[in-house]
DNA sequence: TCTGGGGTCCTAGGACCC
DNA sequence: TCTGGGGTCCTAGGACCC
């Protein structure tokens, strides 16, 4: 599907804040400005790290991820502000407002980037007077700065906007590529990481532009589909379009903490973990959406982290059921070791209309005709009494593998309830 | 006295069905 | 009397990004 849109001579823009978390603080405290400045989560705590900083923060050796302590003592003036995700979230809903006056195509990739298709933008200017613009308007209305690439696609548009840092407008040609690109070491690419590179040094390869003439084969065995994929990449092929609704279907929700001390007392892990059900409930709520899957993350003592998951066959959303499933699957797979962080997150979400419709015995008897699984129920209804029926929908299923109350009919449910019925008569 | 929290995508093995 | 493959679902882990 991806594929089907390799459009000739695409101009794509990629918007990147710069430090966007610290830029905000700025802008919303112009005392701040031109100080070392870091935004980092549990300041009080002796896990706190930096979030962002800004670039006078840069100069001392200040890095994100950094141990708040290891900031301190590189730059001890360093000024310290908690993170404020409303007024970030704001602040990207207006920049990505300001996007939207130059392209229907805006597609956001993160809450401080996103691209532009601007092909058909040519009215409003050359490709270079469209990032100026954008530019000075993002910071006289916000404050803000950041740094654009103007390219073919969405790749080289992503490269390029990270080459001049803040402020900086980069133009990134299909002609470029040996020089810019391929003199850069294979990490330096995005979507290669750490491990990716050192697996590609076991082949000989160092650079982009060794990777762009490597061995398919080879890759593919090394890497997978990835492998052919930063290939592509190294030589600058990248159709991928621009998708305005791709960010809107959320995959996962989540939420995850690292505890204040790591701890093997189940009494306090299971308040953790009540409370990391709350949030997780409020966060799926919001979003009109129920977990078909639910997992939990438990990172031990010594940073080994293990996931576990269970197929649900009713979703959940209220806070009461997540909470006892993930107590549940904690305890299943807890073995007794001190815990460092505990996370819940939700998988398969369902929109809630989606999930509420299959309740409404309405729907069923009128669709009855045209699902075979509908029609199922019908019969079952015929033979059994109607309350099975009413009952089916709103019973809840408290065994072990169902945890929630029904919310759906399901083909497992169908499976194990005439017999069931059956056994008792 | 180290290393957060939010995500996405890919892979691989086993179960199970045909 | 020996052992097939293809496909899907479920689960777990890993790499990567911001």
């Amino acid at each position: 599907m991806k594929e089907m849109y390799p459009k000739k001579g695409r101009v794509i823009l990629h918007v990147d804040m710069n430090s966007f978390y610290a830029s905000v603080e700025m802008a919303y405290d112009p005392e701040l400005k031109g100080k070392p400045l870091a935004v980092a989560g549990n300041v009080e705590e002796r896990r706190g790290i930096i979030i962002t900083c800004s670039y006078e923060a840069r100069k001392f050796g200040v890095k994100t991820t950094m141990p708040l302590w290891e900031a301190k003592k590189l730059c001890p003036q360093l000024i310290v502000r908690k993170p404020n995700f409303e007024r970030y979230r704001t602040a990207s809903i207006a920049m990505f407002e300001i996007l939207r006056n130059y392209s229907e195509l805006v597609e956001p990739v993160s809450i401080d980037e996103g691209y532009l298709d601007i092909t058909d933008s040519y009215e409003l200017g050359s490709p270079i007077e469209i990032a100026q613009s954008i530019q000075k308007r993002v910071l006289e209305q916000l404050d803000l700065p950041c740094s654009i690439g103007i390219a073919p696609n969405k790749f080289l548009a992503k490269t390029a906007s990270d080459m001049k840092k803040p402020m900086g407008i980069t133009i990134l040609r299909k002609r470029d590529i040996p020089s810019v690109l391929w003199p850069l070491n294979t990490n330096e690419m995005h979507g290669v990481g750490k491990k990716t590179a050192e697996k590609l040094t076991t082949i000989g390869i160092h650079t982009i532009g060794e990777l762009a003439v490597g061995n398919e084969i080879q890759l593919k065995s090394l890497l997978g589909i990835n492998g052919i994929r930063i290939k592509e990449r190294a030589n600058g092929i990248d159709n991928r379009p621009v998708d305005p609704e791709a960010v809107s279907e959320f995959k996962s929700i989540g939420n995850s903490t690292t505890l204040p001390k790591d701890t093997s007392n189940q009494q306090e892990l299971y308040r953790v973990l009540e409370s990391l059900a709350e949030t997780v409930s409020v966060r799926l709520k919001r979003k009109n959406v129920l977990a078909t899957t639910l997992g939990i993350t438990i990172r031990f003592k010594d940073r080994k982290t293990i996931t576990r998951s269970k197929k649900l066959s009713n979703p959940i959303q209220h806070k009461e059921d997540i909470a006892t499933l993930a107590k549940q699957i904690f305890l299943k797979h807890w073995n007794g070791n001190p815990v460092r962080l505990l996370g819940i997150t939700g998988y398969d979400l369902v929109e809630q209309e989606l999930a509420f419709k299959q309740l409404d015995l309405f729907s069923f008897e009128k669709d009855a005709k045209k699902e075979p699984l509908l029609k199922t129920l019908t019969t079952l209804r015929d033979k059994y009494g109607k309350h099975i029926i009413e009952n089916a929908g709103t019973r809840k299923v408290d065994n072990a593998d169902n945890v929630g109350t029904g919310t759906s009919f399901n083909k497992d449910f169908l499976r194990t309830f005439p017999q069931k019925n059956k056994e008792e008569e």
